[in-house]
DNA sequence: CTTGATTACTGAACCGCTTCATGGAAGCCT
DNA sequence: AGGCTTCCATGAAGCGGTTCAGTAATCAAG
């Protein structure tokens, strides 16, 4: 009744337990007979190999880790951690390798997380999502010498690799668009300002807008959450000049300003063109459906997985550029009022 | 730069190293100074357990296993997972056990999962969530004799403990409050028709509607996106004679509800009443605001959390009632046309 | 036929921790 | 004082793998 180890199976072989583990491994060292002759065995009795055991060894120990750094509650809203997650999974799927997921509040906590994994060899790697501006976590996990992909722009990524994709380009996209539309005055409801991609939005965003002469460019930062979206699309459609168009961080912000819009009485697409970032299901589920930036998330997630197994087997990285995104226009935008 | 391991300590200390795991664990053998002296060591060296040679020697792993099994395009919509997981985080968190996280297509890739985790020792136990009707997984996680616990109601669970809440309680709140703002006409908008939770609100729902004088009462059987939620709304209000009131099994679907709602020039609430399910974020966010079914889901993946650590820790599963859910009354509910 | 290389396999050490059998010292009782 | 626990601590075995040094046998080359 007790799991079956390489010995019961080296005894049945009549070899012994080194040759076991050689024929299991696909290591030379046994002759094809014999290797099938152990894989036969190993098969019919049901055996598995010792996670711990292997891993005390010195192999790998198949996980790799994530860490979220959000409060639970904007964890929830979010369609693109779940989308992320499952990309990711997609790929370690594969490799029969396992995630270790955790939520934590802050990034001192999330530190101490990568520090006890690595310590008590928990896990191969990590992914790090949320690069902030002069992120913390870096440096940290760069000393312990865990391997790691970092998603995000590579200016914050230290020595690490980074997957990323190039967000000013689709942001570049979306403006040019919406000024061939004619519209003059265009905000953005923008996400955490510590976030490093937030920070090379907004550069981008102002610096495009100047480009094009999209004269009014004003950016408000929120917590991603529809709450903070609604007050902020509420404040900008109260102030003396309103924008004609707005683009949003996310989903969520962008639903909640469709929302307010209707609330105050002004049709979206004629008065206010919305595009929403992400581009979640929720997008399609309301009405107008959002014009939206689209990116295959789980397809990036699944991405930075590859990545990551690739450095943890051979120590390289391999390819760090990441699907494109793209602007998928729908019913949210128009041409500006006159 | 090696990892500091107990024999470090030892050595240190001058003492054995079975002293040292003794006293690092916390168990007698050691005497009170001698203990305070090699704590004192292994915090200033930086020690941290091995956990592969933990666990080799038959100890925990610390670690839970929670296998997610729906297409991963489904996963992302619903805030419930991701919620449920912070909840379940935050009582991890606690007694720094970490989560496994596994996303399958089928029910026989997640036994095969089970059989894996539970065969290489990498997890203590695994919460069972999305219960079918006679689920598979129950009978082959309990001959496996790995603790787990079931989020569902217990008459699917076999002999795991399930936490749950009384959902019939609710959906009867639901139904009494739509009967007594005059609707009798109140169709359901549910999920998955396999889920165990799907049949026992089907056949609730058709009793109470019958019990309460609620003549009409069709159900819609849907995979839980907002698109089939649409489709479902339409072909409810294209009928002869449309409901007055839809509740719908999850906050997605009732926002797309109301999209196609507003897309048929229907008012909410005056001539449609809408419920929603979960009330994640979502539904605060469009207008009107849904009247929603409440249940702070991270509460009852913290709750299932800490059964399962009761389990492995005691064998027993100490309570099994979960937090209740409510009927939160918002603007997407009013009394029936006459 | 010797030499050297290659192949197939063995035996033992080792990874870091837990735990059990053992033993010495101290304290209590009669 | 002798015999009893009780308390602290030791040493070694063992968990299930990996891996390295070593050995015997086979084979090609010189």
């Amino acid at each position: 009744m007790k799991r079956p180890t390489i010995a019961d199976i080296a005894r049945r072989a009549g070899v012994s337990k080194g040759a076991v583990s050689y024929a299991l491994n696909g290591q030379p060292g046994v002759s094809a007979e014999t290797r099938a002759r152990i894989q036969a065995i190993a098969q019919e009795i049901g055996w598995r190999p010792n996670l711990a055991a292997r891993s005390l060894s010195g192999a790998r120990v198949d996980a790799i880790g994530l860490v979220l750094c959000r409060p639970a509650r904007f964890l929830g809203v979010e369609p693109f951690f779940m989308e992320l997650i499952s990309g990711i999974e997609g790929e370690l799927a594969a490799s029969s390798c396992a995630l270790m997921l955790q939520v934590v509040p802050d990034h001192e906590a999330e530190i101490a997380i990568y520090r006890r994994w690595w310590g008590e060899g928990r896990v191969d790697g990590a992914i790090l999502v949320d690069l902030h501006a002069d992120d913390p976590r870096v440096p940290v996990v760069e000393r312990l010498g865990m391997p790691a992909v970092v998603t995000g722009h590579p200016s914050g990524a230290g020595s690490l690799p980074a997957v990323w994709s190039d967000e000013v380009a689709v942001l570049r996209e979306v403006i040019e668009y919406l000024a061939a539309l004619g519209h003059r005055h265009i905000a953005r409801v923008a996400g955490l300002p510590a976030l490093l991609h937030t920070r090379i939005r907004d550069e981008a965003f102002s610096e495009i807008c100047a480009e094009l002469g999209v004269s009014e460019h004003p950016v408000a930062h929120t917590d991603y959450t529809g709450e903070q979206g609604a007050r902020a699309t509420r404040r900008l459609l109260s102030s003396r000049s309103r924008p004609s168009a707005i683009v949003y961080d996310n989903d969520i912000m962008a639903v909640a300003g469709l929302s307010v819009a209707q609330e105050m009485r002004l049709d979206v697409p004629a008065e206010l063109s919305i595009v929403g970032w992400d581009d979640s299901p929720l997008s399609q589920v309301v009405r107008p459906a959002l014009t939206a930036v689209t990116r295959d998330i789980p397809a990036s997630g699944a991405h930075a997985a590859r990545t990551l197994l690739q450095l943890i087997g051979s120590g390289e990285p391999g390819s760090l550029e990441g699907p494109p995104a793209r602007l998928l226009p729908r019913g949210s935008t128009a041409p500006a009022r006159p």
